[in-house]
DNA sequence: CGAAACGTTGACTTGTTTCAATAACTGTGG
DNA sequence: CCACAGTTATTGAAACAAGTCAACGTTTCG
């Protein structure tokens, strides 16, 4: 597939792309994000790659495959707080200076870049810019774990379930996983579920009343948007805030 | 009350104990916070702090005083995304580069020191133990917006009333305004309902229930630990992330 | 081919909301 | 200092969204 150590693979990488879409990258910003990109690891499906109360982890750049961060209760219930796609940080604020409070685990078989603490520190030095690029991402994943937090609080499942497909087809769209049509989706209904906060059994039914009112459908590993205007108004999707064209800064 | 330039109240302020809660901070620190801390500014209930959408807004460390961080929906719903208390900064993010993405109003008549955003940048640079502190903190919002979303996702209303007044507790003792047995609390239920994503007929009736079983009482805007021991048990409170003494880097 | 994971559907139960009405506070002006 | 208005708290009854239990169909993969 791509090589890793390659400028042209670089400006073709999920991370590279998505960076892209917000700050305009020089020829020497790629560079540096080279020798960030270097080391690649892989794991399977049910393997942690990172766990709750471990210190000193690293970080990672999803190159390939989705993961998921999520806590588990005493109850054996279990809530998904972020879903990770290509392009996607992992564990920033664990590099900064912090015991990691959650677990990720892959959705599929993940392919991911280590980024060493001192490699990142470094890079910020460097390029400013890249720097910059990052920390907007950062604030990104942020206003997007406050979007889930007011979706549990103060809207319905299916409102729930439509804001979250919109969101995801957004940023991979960003990747170029994805188009305005629709996009390929390895979640389950029970990921679905913990992730929104319903039981896998109502998440079937918010599906099929979605397909029946033609909105969305989602079978077979993949995410159409049948109506895609109704559906951000059904959910009142802030289009501004992920889904956008062209870099916001030149 | 407290003069803004001495020393001394410093040391006492709500920001300096919490921030000395993880970092033995020097005079040398404290002296650089006394030039953060000098503008002042008040703010009365009703009067919106920040502004959903604004760009280049003050950030602020609450001196005296309570407010909230929220989102209204269409519907006119609300949902508080969360709670600050004296010592609390807000609007850390909006300071480092971007718009707001949420509302802050008081809850009760606010005192607030107005941080600039070159204030910051200069202490960070000359007291890198102040900066960590204040990363600190900031990951600890954030630790405390994600344990929000597991309330939301997957607690009971019980679980979530308990954990959330366990939490303001455990914080509220870091700036010396609570101790085991209780503290005032200026929230209303109806506040607390759209913190907790409930009615605030269900409000009322969780707290009926607690006060009911021996567990805490909220009354006359005074939470009361009636079984501490109980309620951590309930609520599967984690104790090591709030709920600890003396400096954790001395 | 068989087993395990995932999806689908129905019947029933439960936690929470909504509506409605009343009581207890809080602060303000007369 | 009291009366009044507005906000906040309390409680009951009915409606509803989502959960649970259970069974069965479908896909995936070793």
């Amino acid at each position: 597939m791509t090589e890793p150590g390659s400028a042209l693979s670089l400006q073709d990488s999920p991370f590279a792309r998505k960076l892209s879409a917000f700050v305009r990258l020089s020829p020497g910003d790629l560079a540096v994000m080279s020798d960030l990109y270097r080391l690649r690891r892989r794991f399977a499906v049910g393997v942690d790659m990172i766990h709750q109360g471990q210190t000193g982890q690293g970080a990672y750049v999803l190159a390939s495959g989705w993961a998921s961060s999520y806590k588990i209760l005493r109850s054996g219930s279990r809530q998904i707080v972020g879903v990770q796609i290509p392009g996607d940080f992992l564990g920033l604020r664990s590099v900064l200076f912090r015991t990691s409070d959650h677990n990720v685990e892959p959705v599929t078989p993940v392919q991911a870049s280590v980024i060493r603490q001192q490699d990142l520190l470094t890079a910020f030095t460097e390029t400013p810019r890249l720097a910059t690029a990052v920390l907007w991402a950062a604030s990104r994943d942020e206003a997007m774990t406050v979007e889930r937090l007011v979706d549990l609080g103060r809207r319905t499942a299916t409102e729930r379930m439509a804001h979250f497909l919109l969101e995801l087809g957004a940023r991979l769209r960003l990747v170029g996983l994805g188009d305005r049509a629709g996009y390929a989706c390895p979640l389950s209904q029970y990921v679905l579920a913990d992730a929104l906060g319903l039981s896998a059994v109502h998440v079937n039914r918010v599906l099929r009343e979605l397909r029946e009112d033609g909105l969305l459908t989602f079978q077979k590993g993949r995410v159409i948007f049948d109506d895609y205007e109704a559906l951000v108004d059904l959910a009142s999707f802030d289009r501004a805030y992920l889904d956008h064209e062209g870099p916001l800064l030149t």
